[in-house]
DNA sequence: GAGAAGTAGTTGAATGTTCAATCAAAGCGT
DNA sequence: ACGCTTTGATTGAACATTCAACTACTTCTC
């Protein structure tokens, strides 16, 4: 609607228009109804899931906290208190980093594994329900294809 | 990993996983980036934007409460207080509705539309910059298409 | 038309994330 | 060796969103 004539305002067409509305929806939908799921079936909440993934994936179940945060694209500080929760579930302990006397080596517990492997189908089950489910191959594929895409473009902006 | 004889927890095959991540790492870098955006260049946050936008698009520039939840689902409350923010900035005013003592009405001031008028080509730009023009054509529509049915999976379920 | 149930909206506390400030240790340049 | 910069991590305040509780009005039902 507004015109202009400095820069070059390249406006967006109904059909992007479209397709951008259907991803905002899509999801601000899809986190909440996950957000719920694992508040309802899971003991720990998305993100603090996904640091316990990380570490059981990692050699001697452990990472160090810049590891963490890199990997998950989470701040620092977003880590910092996120272990500290699990840390206070006792799914994880914190140890100091050989070598580097200013790193944090997370690890997690017997407890923390134990958990993660009890929960972890009922997490998939969520994902299956809210998202795998609703696709067939094909869409699933060029959601993933398009979502790397546009992760890419926003790292690359800093 | 786990092994287990109970239900049928289908798990999710390599590829399926790969996809997943690849959606929450976009999905988390793309909320964080436009956020960001916003808030280097223009006046409102993003749910604030979205909710001057659904109000320039409605008759008289005018929203009942409930409809602005509605149409952007969001909560009631989140509505009361995005709308109670935006209106400290002097881009909405609340009016009772007529016809029902219950409802508020929210419409854009001239303020309020005429900011959004300037800011809407920097939003847009930054939709492009991080979603449109990271893809072409196909991929924009068959990422709409796939959220459209995520939505559709997620809100049925409630 | 009275009581029950439902709808519109607000409120304030709790939660999780970010941001800026801080601190300590490492690495670098000279 | 000495400052300078960078890195690893934490802290606490600020902020946005959710949740539960609540008020006020409307609609349904008998």
């Amino acid at each position: 609607m507004p015109e202009e004539t400095t820069g070059e305002p390249r406006w967006l067409d109904a059909d992007q228009q479209v397709q951008w509305r259907r991803y905002i929806e899509g999801a601000s939908r899809l986190s909440e109804a996950l957000a719920r799921w694992h508040d309802d079936h899971l003991s720990v909440s998305l993100s603090e899931y996904e640091v316990l993934v990380r570490l059981s994936e990692s050699p001697g179940h452990s990472m160090r906290m810049s590891r963490l945060a890199d990997g998950l694209a989470y701040s620092r500080s977003r880590v910092t208190h996120t272990v500290r929760r699990l840390e206070a579930k006792g799914f994880v302990a914190r140890s100091e980093a050989e070598g580097d006397r200013r790193g944090i080596e997370c690890t997690l517990t017997p407890n923390g594994f134990e958990t993660l492997e009890q929960e972890a189908p009922i997490h998939v089950e969520g994902v299956r329900r809210y998202m795998v489910d609703a696709l067939d191959d094909a869409e699933l594929e060029s959601l993933g294809r398009a979502m790397a895409s546009i992760a890419r473009a926003c790292r690359e902006d800093e």
